[in-house]
DNA sequence: AATCGGTTAGTCGGATCCGACTATACGGAT
DNA sequence: ATCCGTATAGTCGGATCCGACTAACCGATT
């Protein structure tokens, strides 16, 4: 299993679109961002460019056809190679089977929770849990509004399912710790030393 | 809300570590590791040494002395600043309160769990479950390991805490997702047009 | 006494990432 | 007619990230 050549989840959006029909850079950005898929990857233009250059290089992706109109920017239109199209599914099935180490800023947060003391942990963690329901009621709003017309069949929104399952069990968590601590089952080690990591 | 000038995480490792005790950034990493940190923080080499010059630049932490060892390459000692220690707790605070938007891979590959076919994708799941397993009862064997063994205060694992709850709410969506798509709740649509995403 | 592997400590160049910017077109309000 | 905001399409320079490397020291082994 070597290294894939380009690494960044951006390229899989990429060549997922290509799966579909030839586009331009541009083109692409506004797809995934019309399909709501913007909260799935990090869209940048500068990124999807360099990203867009670095597919070319590996082969995944040849330009087609460079299209002048009138005294605008030449959009290039890009498709996906062969090579590009198994290394799509490749690629999602590799994401899929197997999970990977990452670490999100709130992890490293937890890791210093302590730093804050009980009351202003206890504060934030209530914060937090407030933002979360929001997101929660969000994300199900707009689950609702796509799916429960019809428009799109379940599987083509199966990652809102997955990040509303995992928003839920970081309330719970957030929800959960912040009672402990105010309950006292989670206590601060007495403030002796500095309250040493 | 100003966007932070040091905005790793490992530039918050850093921070929490010179609360305690001056250190060269070599100690840095040893402890962090000895301390089973660098599941929360992304701990390489070169990052390190650059994150640790940012936060020089910034003043949030200050060179004390440099010790020169034999003919061993120059150890630098740091120190944190007034500003770094402020800077460290209103950082934990801000990401402790504040949910950022992150882009996992799982998310993004779940995205396109289409391209692999039915089959394939509740197999490539039910590995991806396998796995998760595998972790989670080593992350609570190491767990019990440290805590019960009473050497150290809960709260200085609670972002152990936080990883499993995380990690058995992602396995449930695994699994869960596997078996609706063994008996046929979750259908893919007639292979009609390409599986357009 | 020469060699090997592991630990200590850090450097460096290339890859990637991304925010800020450029420049044209276009429909509607002033 | 002109101005303004928005959409279209993409460039570019600087910041960040990190893997691979250097280089000395130490203890055990051959």
């Amino acid at each position: 299993m070597v290294r894939r050549k380009v690494a960044n989840t951006l390229a899989l959006a990429v060549l997922g679109l290509l799966q579909e029909k030839s586009m331009h850079p541009y083109e692409m950005a506004s797809t995934l961002r019309e399909r709501g898929k913007d909260s799935s990857f990090k869209i940048t233009t500068g990124s999807l460019y360099d990203t867009v250059a670095a597919l070319v290089r590996h082969e995944w992706i040849t330009p087609v056809e460079t299209v002048k109109d009138g005294r605008r920017p030449e959009r290039t239109v890009y498709t996906t190679t062969e090579t590009g199209q198994q290394e799509f599914v490749s690629w999602v099935d590799e994401l899929i089977r197997t999970p990977v180490v990452e670490y999100p800023k709130f992890l490293a947060a937890v890791s210093y929770l302590g730093a804050l003391g009980p009351e202003r942990a206890a504060d934030a963690l209530g914060e937090r849990a407030g933002q979360l329901e929001l997101q929660i009621t969000e994300a199900r709003q707009m689950m609702a509004d796509t799916v429960g017309s019809g428009l799109l069949p379940r599987l083509f929104m199966i990652e809102g399912e997955y990040g509303l399952h995992v928003l839920a069990a970081e309330l719970e968590w957030t929800v959960r710790t912040r009672d402990e601590i105010r309950d006292g089952t989670l206590t601060w080690p007495a403030a002796d030393g500095t309250w040493s990591a």
